[in-house]
DNA sequence: CGCGTTTGACCGGCGC
DNA sequence: GCGCCGGTCAAACGCG
């Protein structure tokens, strides 16, 4: 169902004060990954990720857009660092190169269009309090006890631009919906999900781009724990071979997941 | 009946 | 201190 037709991944710096806001309020990264119009085959987002078997510094390669077509600006939220990088990228690899392989002019500059499209709203900039540990739950609203020495801090975020006529993009796990809210200065809404995995508490939120409405913004929060269920959606059964599918967590990044894996804090 | 969605209320952070 | 706003909770509801 999910068509990753067109993918936009771009990797923007969220904390940047001028051009470069992110579209949402503390998106570690937007990978916007343009994908002119490849079949809705396999091709694209997941082979996209197929094609990163780096860790998080090297996501930036990539979604390394298409050659030529632009830097790449990623910026990493850990627990108190906050890197930038730039990175031109040129040599993506086998089938990325196929999904990147258009130079999208869109492409080009890194955050600002992500900015434009939703930053406006954040009037409020949030600058996302350097480092707080989100220990695992302590969004919780019962936890109103949490303790105050340590901010909660939040986990890296991880934000993808995809052109889709469906919100929700089938990723291999499976989410429930927790709430939507509505979105200042768009007429769409905010959806919240989270991976209905026992003990594992990755979050994306999905919006629509209010320029572009083709465009759902997904961003991704923390790392799944867990291999992907075994009740994998036919579709997505369908659409990826399920060697794709059966990687070990930590064999190699294969799908967003995989992706969330080897974010910088998931070292070990 | 179990699971997922909807939706209004609530909470906490932040700016003024 | 107050109000705004993003994010989350949880009861009600829908669906297979």
């Amino acid at each position: 169902m999910s068509d990753f037709r067109d993918l936009y991944y771009h990797a923007s710096a969220f904390k940047n004060d001028h051009d470069q806001q992110s579209f949402g309020d503390e998106t570690d990264s937007i990978y916007r990954v343009s994908s002119s119009s490849v079949e809705p085959s396999i091709m694209s987002f997941t082979d996209c990720l197929h094609t990163t078997s780096m860790d998080y510094g090297s996501l930036e390669m990539a979604f390394g857009l298409s050659p030529s077509s632009s830097e790449v600006f990623s910026s990493v939220e850990g627990s108190n660092r906050t890197t930038k990088q730039l990175v031109g990228a040129e040599d993506l690899g086998g089938g990325a190169a196929e999904v990147m392989g258009t130079p999208n002019s869109s492409i080009s500059s890194s955050s600002s269009e992500a900015g434009c499209e939703e930053d406006s709203g954040k009037s409020k900039k949030v600058v996302q309090p350097k480092g707080s540990e989100d220990g695992g739950e302590s969004s919780k609203k019962g936890n109103k006890a949490k303790t105050k020495g340590e901010k909660k801090q939040r986990e890296p975020r991880f934000a993808f631009m995809t052109k889709s006529e469906v919100d929700h993009l089938e990723d291999g796990y499976r989410w429930r919906k927790y709430g939507q809210k509505a979105v200042k200065h768009s007429s769409y809404p905010r959806s919240y999900y989270r991976c209905t995995t026992q003990k594992c508490t990755v979050k994306k939120r999905v919006e629509r781009s209010f320029q572009d409405p083709s465009i759902v913004i997904t961003t991704y929060e923390g790392q799944h724990n867990h291999p992907l269920p075994t009740t994998l959606r036919g579709s997505v059964a369908g659409l990826f071979p399920p060697s794709m599918l059966t990687q070990s967590p930590l064999g190699g990044p294969n799908f967003p997941h995989e992706l969330l894996m080897q974010m910088p804090n998931y070292h070990h």
